[in-house]
DNA sequence: TTTATAAATATACTGAGTATCAATTATTAC
DNA sequence: GTAATAATTGATACTCAGTATATTTATAAA
């Protein structure tokens, strides 16, 4: 079970960086065979193929087919981020710097990955309905980070209704970007997402 | 193209009768099948023979799997139901006089099939999730309600996030009932709603 | 070099979902 | 009632995602 560290330095092994570079590899060739002729019609195989790996290699790597668009998404990023947040913020304080933070940060190359992924999350049906999980996924994470911030239980009922509201909300904010979309969608969506946890934190009034 | 209507004067025909019928039998015996030996281990050739229909009839009457699991839902009623609410009333109170109504006349019948659905729908991961969506498809629904009834478009920034964060509330009041679950998990169901909302409606306090 | 381990692949399978075409069955018109 | 018409069903055959098992190849350690 023990790691290998012995003699390597670096924290990750040669095996482990090779790993890696292969999962880019079929992610990038992935995305390129989307983009090109489309994501039903690209087979696993043909993805392979392109990595130079066998079909079966390409499920050692990703589950399924739908897991190679979402990759990471950098929510565990947003996740840790957040807790790192002064303890004197509100929740939604701490969620709005956080995005601050990732919408600077992100240097192009990732931003325009980024970008190529969003697109076909909000162009394939399949997707989008994975992408739609995963933001419903986030609830419980928000209700951790909620639970810390408010010092109640994560299972208190005003901590698990707020938490849904949040979840909503940023539902609302990735469909309405999807809608306006065309260039710059990330950016329109974490806007939206800014302008939402405001008025959520205002009590949502409809006036 | 027009339907016939000449002599039967029952709004059904003989031939949509029958393909109800069998439909309700389709449904009927995949419940069954599932409760009794698992979702992913009964195929759709099972379901199939049970009703005495090919495995290519089943797809005529059910798109996917999942979707026989899913069913109508009584979804629109909940849409008709609270349109008709009194106009003054906000959506909230036109939401709770709905759902008061709906656990007020459920049949029996009706109910234990509903009961029989939902353990489905929150026992196996693939209807987990499917059922997750389709909380998250009543945004839309949820945003015309709430347009007519304020007045303002349904693209408005403030009908958006506030039908978002109901959304949001559903899932919580899902996902939370579904731990409680055991015996009466559509009551529980509908009460967690009705106290989320009421809790929005209150401006989502945290104490 | 030998040994142990992990990663890649080959083979073969299951089952969902689709397309095409032929066979039935019901409906309508005569 | 019978023939023509249209809808429903079914048979056959296919694609492809995802899984299980066993085998081969590469890597690390001894």
């Amino acid at each position: 079970m023990q790691e290998t560290k012995s003699k390597k330095q670096n924290n990750l092994s040669w095996r482990e960086e090779k790993k890696l570079k292969t999962k880019n590899t079929i992610q990038k060739n992935a995305l390129r065979l989307f983009a090109k002729q489309g994501y039903e019609a690209t087979t696993i195989e043909e993805i392979a193929r392109a990595s130079e790996i066998s079909r079966i290699t390409f499920f050692r790597y990703f589950p399924t087919k739908a897991e190679v668009v979402m990759g990471d998404m950098f929510e565990l990023s947003v996740y840790d981020l957040t807790r790192q947040q002064p303890n004197d913020l509100t929740l939604i304080q701490a969620l709005l710097a956080t995005f601050q933070k990732l919408v600077n940060e992100a240097d192009p190359q990732e931003r325009i990955l980024l970008s190529e992924r969003h697109l076909l999350l909000r162009t394939i049906p399949e997707l989008k309905t994975a992408m739609m999980i995963r933001l419903a996924e986030k609830y419980d994470l928000i209700r951790e980070l909620l639970a810390e911030r408010t010092g109640k239980s994560a299972d208190d009922f005003t901590v698990r209704n707020f938490a849904g509201a949040i979840t909503g909300i940023g539902i609302s904010a990735w469909l309405t970007a999807e809608q306006d979309s065309a260039e710059g969608f990330i950016e329109r969506y974490f806007s939206l997402l800014a302008e939402n946890l405001k008025h959520l934190e205002a009590g949502l009034p409809l006036d």
